[in-house]
DNA sequence: GCAGTGATCATA
DNA sequence: ATGATCACTGCC
């Protein structure tokens, strides 16, 4: 099963640490599963934090930040690349967890570029009808194993630009754990 | 190291 | 209507 809302509704940072390991699975035009185990994630906390967009208030673009968690905020970014985000916390708290790195993808655009993610999943909840969601792997990840960095792009946040709040789990390490168990 | 890319947003 | 900005990537 995969996770849902109850799972998304708890701080960013907490979700987006919890959320390495986990399994982003898409589920393609022939209906066929692809499942890329998540390595890299960024958490966005809310109206205080000034590298969010919900800091500026709400807009059009960041309206489902302010939403229930558990559902996906898709963005264009540099006009080119497409960001995925899956909304965390309390409704009217514009907070979100941001997927850099799943699998082979390394990077955010290249993530949804892989995927064939855009505009079209925005809004929509996490599972089955959207073809897109975020499921247990059942590996725990070895605290040691997590490096937190600030994060990427954000150098306009004054000092929330230095906040450690990039989560990255060494890849090396992590397909060693999912050769160990046996997948 | 930096150009490309275009929606979004503030300003008018 | 216009201009600045931008949670990036790929090629120099």
């Amino acid at each position: 099963m995969h996770y849902g809302r109850d799972f998304f509704d708890r701080p960013a940072d907490r979700v987006a640490r919890e959320l390495l390991g986990a399994r982003l699975v898409v589920r393609g035009a022939d209906s066929r599963l692809q499942r890329h185990v998540v390595f890299e994630t960024e958490a966005y906390l809310g109206a205080h934090d000034l590298a969010c967009h919900g800091s500026k208030g709400m807009t059009k673009r960041n309206a489902v930040m302010f939403g229930p968690a558990g559902h996906w905020y898709v963005y264009l970014c540099y006009g080119i690349h497409w960001m995925l985000n899956i909304v965390t916390g309390a409704e009217g708290v514009p907070a979100a967890v941001l997927i850099r790195g799943a699998g082979e993808l390394v990077g955010p655009g290249r993530v949804t570029r892989g995927l064939g993610i855009d505009q079209a999943l925005n809004g929509l909840a996490a599972g089955r009808k959207a073809g897109l969601w975020l499921e247990p792997s059942g590996i725990e990840i070895p605290r040691r194993w997590i490096a937190r960095t600030p994060r990427i792009g954000v150098g306009y946040a004054g000092v929330w630009a230095e906040k450690p709040l990039r989560y990255v789990v060494d890849r090396q390490r992590l397909s060693t754990i999912r050769w160990q168990a046996g997948r």
